[in-house]
DNA sequence: CACAAGATTGACT
DNA sequence: GTCAATCTTGTGT
């Protein structure tokens, strides 16, 4: 398990900018560099899917760091995130956005369209090929991989999480960005 | 059992 | 800007 996912989700979302995610599905590899992530806890944390209690879709959340949990959004989409912090402390991470640096061609394609190939949750998972089957997989261990790139954590702002009403005060949204001024 | 709300996206007015 | 698509869970009768 990469060492960075071992923080809480706040810390370990801005450690995961920068990084990269690869996967490699019917000998098709994609890898996409984060840019954009969110942090989700548990029980203190209403927006989190753990919030209420242990269903068959949260279960991973519950598991290592390192796990990946894979939800289906609005019946439609498919949202990707990696469980953070110490085991059974049910808490993830959203990978909400990214740049595609490898494996383009097969991304178009599984977007059909050329460009806003990982700019959103669902996006970044069809890029990558992900679903729920993957849901449960374990970082390394299967089709899924994580590259920390950057030594340093990058320049990064910090907003209310998308599409919450519950724990809007927590700003839990990550986004890099060029100036290496305006943390908080 | 019925039903509403949601960590979204793309097509269309 | 508006709206449909339709899976999972929580809540209420």
């Amino acid at each position: 398990m990469p060492l960075l996912l071992s923080q809480d989700a706040p810390e370990a979302a801005i450690s995961l900018l920068g990084a990269v995610v690869t996967t490699t599905i019917n000998d098709e590899r994609v890898s996409v560099q984060l840019t954009e992530v969110e942090a989700y806890m548990g029980a203190d944390d209403p927006a989190s899917h753990a919030f209420r209690s242990r269903t068959p879709r949260n279960d991973p959340m519950f598991r290592a760091a390192g796990t990946v949990y894979v939800y289906r959004s609005y019946g439609i989409h498919w949202c990707m995130n990696l469980v953070t912090g110490a085991h059974g402390n049910p808490q993830a991470v959203l990978l909400r956005g990214g740049e595609i640096i490898d494996g383009i061609d097969v991304a178009v394609r599984r977007r059909s369209r050329r460009d806003h190939l990982a700019d959103g949750p669902g996006k970044f998972a069809q890029a990558l090929g992900v679903t729920g089957e993957l849901s449960g997989v374990i970082l390394g261990e299967g089709p899924i991989g994580l590259t920390s790139v950057a030594a340093f954590s990058v320049p990064y702002r910090s907003s209310p999480r998308i599409g919450v009403s519950a724990g809007r005060e927590l700003h839990w949204r990550f986004e890099r960005c060029d100036e290496p001024s305006k943390h908080h």
